[in-house]
DNA sequence: TCCTTCACG
DNA sequence: ACGTACGTGAAGGAA
């Protein structure tokens, strides 16, 4: 295996940990920095395992001002008080360590990292930067990668040159070309003033570098390109700034950076109280010595594979049991192509391990182990793995298990599964996890829903994700050419109306301050930085003044233009099609999301924005077949609950909503008026959430009491609904989780709380979980049978996108009545009910066709 | 990064 | 007395 040297951005570090972590010191010095930096470095050695590690800071000394471009530097914002003596701290406790601590007169942190990682490379050690500035990705290559600090200290990316396109949009070559068009203020790199981030990738990916984006500035229109031209100067001058040097008289010394020697910091350690940091070092350099000579013996040793005829001798004959295979992409589905470490191990009595290296790419390999999966495949998160892989639609290994999905299932509420036990982080770990979850899952009765449905569903996901939705990118521009007109000539109009003009209308705080202090107009509610603005506020104050409503509008079309028109547009393969991303593991309730972009919130409440979906088409010979569940969420509830009342209204194919008012007005079906069925709907709406008198009347415009009458009746009226609610949140009191029809859980902690909103919150998740989950397991139930139907029967037709509770199917217009009857017939027969299922089909050539 | 707003079921 | 409907993802501004 590959030697892996740490090289921290100690400067950077710092900096992150000080301002995510609050003030905490030992006798009197400050050490939150300290604490934070030391976090986030031992979390690298226990994830890595790496050999070396050394420590740059910065280290403003005499500069020479023919060598470097940095004294030219804009001011920067001085380092806080409390900041400043933790530098001494950490440098005592990172040698007392035996790491490497450097730095350089004259030069900073990143210069430094640049010249060392160029110095590993050579001598054939793979180089990891830790750091949280983004300026180090121009460093990344195949032997130099990135752990990228987010969400303050508490999560890092690994990036490889893949990873940064995936994630930034640019390449690591374009790094500098970017942060030189955008500057970086807390670097003193001054950019070009009004290109942010966004900009300067759009402007890159059209023209490649910087120079390009120059010389085409007086092509590019409006205020952009008149700042191009006048501040070209400017951006090459930072674009020079950003270039991190890599030719500074130091030199690497391995022997005085080894983490051989860390037990050795642990009394200064001590000394500042670092009490967590000192117990990790402890262990890490514990492990180290127990482990080695146990690897010796019982570990297998690695075969290292050049060439995929290696790895297919490698999987000859093909093993008899499932192959269980570690990717390292689950950080967050970054590290793909040449990034990714792929191992397999083939379990249970032929316990082999191997690691692609040379010029053999981890794609490679998966693909050549391809064929030899024959008794199926063990992994976590195997939709990314199928990706990585390249599989065709309906082809490859028998799924096993995921252990991601099933660790889903046992507490669907964890912010991420990536696998954080070292121990896990490879095939045979991932294979010891599939044991031990698989008898989990038998414990808590989900190894039904777990088969049955949650696994052969990722599959079917992957499908649809490669497959993806037609878009008519020409509809999309008109649209978009459209909806820009209407934003500008409202924008004009809005600064008439008002008397200010040049305000950000985006800006919430701007618009406050114009509409509730310089109009004078009578604030509605608050929020925590000032007034609220939102629609319902707004609406409040519109007959007043006549901006309001333009602003409104405004909001509606800017919003539609901003995130569905440019988004999708970026997304489009060269086919045309879109390929979301469907998160199965996200939601608490046990729903799928949809991201990147996401295909479940396309609008189609208003008539704007219900256009777009005139973009979302069928491939040439192709129709749309739309099929969505009616009121699935009512019809689970009247089963689960088994209120007679309601029941008998779907059996008896009523519109619930106004057999609703007619119960709580006590009128015949036939007396119900418009207004009553619509307090009625948002009524039933309320009591899938989890109810309140105070929630109901703001919703539908009514006094508390009101609201308060209207729930009493709607119990009179469906008191088995009432008893099943109360059974809900009684379950979850008892048991700590609450589950649905299917026995998918989700935790209620909540209830266990002191704090009465928390504990009401838990309990309108009890009676709210068990019918969104049970519909989410019934259409999912539908989805893995639609697949299946769909390819036994021979038909082209499939699955492209699923909306909670509709399913939309690409198919050759031949099979438009065939597919439409499958669907009806399997949605509506997944499961029976003591109400039946019931769903509306309709089929078009866009999206919008089939409303 | 956090907040506000708003698109969907 | 006190804050409230359930579940999501994305964009833009402020800091």
């Amino acid at each position: 295996m590959r030697e892996t040297c740490i090289l921290v951005d100690g400067h950077s570090l710092m900096y992150r940990a000080f301002f995510a972590l609050p003030g905490m010191d030992a006798d009197g010095i400050p050490t939150n920095a300290v604490h934070g930096f030391l976090s986030m470095m031992l979390k690298a050695f226990e994830d890595i395992h790496p050999q070396y590690c050394v420590v740059l800071f910065d280290e403003h000394g005499p500069v020479f001002r023919h060598e470097t471009f940095k004294d030219y530097k804009m001011a920067r914002p001085p380092m806080p008080d409390d900041l400043i003596p933790q530098f001494d701290v950490i440098k005592e406790v990172l040698s007392a360590m035996g790491l490497g601590v450097m730095s350089l007169p004259g030069f900073e942190a990143d210069d430094l990292i640049g010249t060392l990682s160029l110095q590993c490379k050579q001598k054939g050690i793979r180089a990891l930067i830790l750091t949280g500035d983004k300026d180090d990705l121009q460093l990344v290559d195949d032997d130099v990668q990135m752990l990228f600090t987010r969400k303050g200290i508490s999560e890092t990316v690994l990036f490889d040159p893949a990873g940064v396109k995936d994630y930034f949009g640019i390449t690591p070559e374009q790094v500098v070309d970017w942060k030189g068009l955008m500057g970086d203020p807390s670097d003193g790199i001054p950019g070009v003033p009004g290109v942010g981030e966004k900009t300067s990738v759009k402007l890159l990916a059209e023209y490649g570098t910087m120079d390009k984006v120059l010389e085409n500035a007086h092509q590019i229109r409006g205020k952009l390109g008149e700042r191009l031209v006048t501040y070209a100067d400017q951006a090459r001058m930072s674009r020079e700034l950003a270039t991190i040097r890599r030719d500074l008289p130091i030199t690497l010394s391995l022997k005085d950076a080894t983490l051989s020697k860390l037990a050795q910091g642990i009394p200064a350690l001590q000394k500042y109280q670092l009490n967590a940091a000192s117990q990790r070092v402890r262990k890490l350099a514990g492990q180290e010595g127990e482990e080695a000579p146990q690897s010796a013996q019982a570990q297998p040793a690695w075969q290292t594979l050049q060439d995929t005829a290696q790895v297919t001798a490698f999987l000859t004959p093909a093993p008899k049991d499932p192959v269980a295979i570690f990717a390292n992409h689950e950080e967050l589905s970054l590290v793909r192509g040449d990034g990714a470490r792929a191992q397999v191990a083939i379990a249970p009595a032929q316990q082999s391990l191997l690691e692609p290296a040379g010029g053999l790419t981890s794609q490679q390999a998966l693909q050549a182990a391809l064929p030899q999966l024959k008794a199926g495949l063990i992994t976590h998160h195997a939709k990314a793995l199928f990706h990585l892989m390249g599989l065709a639609p309906g082809k490859g290994p028998a799924l096993v298990f995921d252990t991601m999905v099933a660790g889903y299932l046992h507490n669907p509420q964890e912010r991420s599964y990536a696998l954080q036990d070292f121990a896990a982080r490879d095939a045979q770990g991932v294979m010891d996890l599939y044991q031990r979850q698989a008898r989990q899952l038998d414990e808590e009765g989900m190894r039904e829903l777990f088969e049955t449905i949650e696994l052969p569903l990722t599959r079917v996901l992957y499908d649809m994700e490669a497959l993806g939705f037609q878009v008519d990118a020409q509809v999309l521009k008109k649209l978009g050419a459209d909806f820009t007109a209407q934003t500008e000539a409202l924008r004009e109009q809005i600064y008439a109306l008002t008397g200010v003009s040049g305000f950000n209308l985006n800006s919430p705080q701007q618009l406050g301050k114009v509409l509730f202090e310089t109009l004078g107009l009578p604030t509605q509610r608050r929020t925590k930085s000032g007034y609220s603005t939102d629609a319902e506020a707004l609406e409040a104050i519109a007959p007043l003044h006549e901006s309001v409503g333009k602003i409104l509008e405004y909001r509606q079309v800017s919003k539609l233009n901003s995130t569905y028109i440019d988004a999708l547009l970026r997304k489009m393969d060269s086919q045309g099609r879109i390929h979301t991303t469907f998160d199965q593991v996200g939601t608490a309730t046990g729903r799928i999301s949809s991201n990147e972009p996401n295909l479940q919130n396309i609008p189609v409440r208003t008539a704007m924005g219900r256009d777009i979906r005139r973009a979302f088409i069928a491939r040439p010979g192709h129709v749309l077949i739309d099929a969505d569940y009616s009121q699935i969420e009512l019809r689970i509830l009247a089963h689960m609950s088994g209120d007679e009342a309601m029941c008998d209204a779907f059996i008896k194919n009523q519109d619930i909503h106004t057999r609703t008012a007619a119960e709580i007005n006590d009128l015949p079906l036939e007396e119900v008026t418009p207004s009553m069925r619509s307090d009625a709907k948002a009524v039933n709406f309320g009591i899938v959430y989890g109810i309140s008198d105070f929630g109901l009347a703001r919703n539908i415009g009514t006094s508390r009491k009101r609201a308060g009458d209207f729930i009493s009746r709607y119990f009179e009226r469906y008191p088995g609904v009432r008893a099943y609610m109360d059974s809900s949140v009684r379950f979850g009191y008892e048991h700590g989780y609450i589950a649905t029809l299917f026995g998918r859980r989700r935790r209620l902690d909540e209830l266990k709380s002191g704090n009465v909103n928390t504990r009401n919150f838990g309990e309108r998740v009890a009676m709210n979980t068990p019918i969104q989950g049970t519909a989410a397991d019934i259409i999912k139930a539908a989805m893995v049978r639609v697949a299946r139907e769909l390819e036994h029967q021979k038909h082209k037709a499939r699955l492209v996108l699923t909306v909670h509770d509709e399913l939309i199917v690409e198919a050759p217009e031949e099979e438009t009545q065939a597919v439409r009857q499958l669907l009806q017939d399997v949605m509506e027969s997944v499961i029976e009910l003591k109400v039946p299922l019931k769903c509306d089909i309709k089929v078009g050539y866009s999206w919008y066709d089939t409303k």
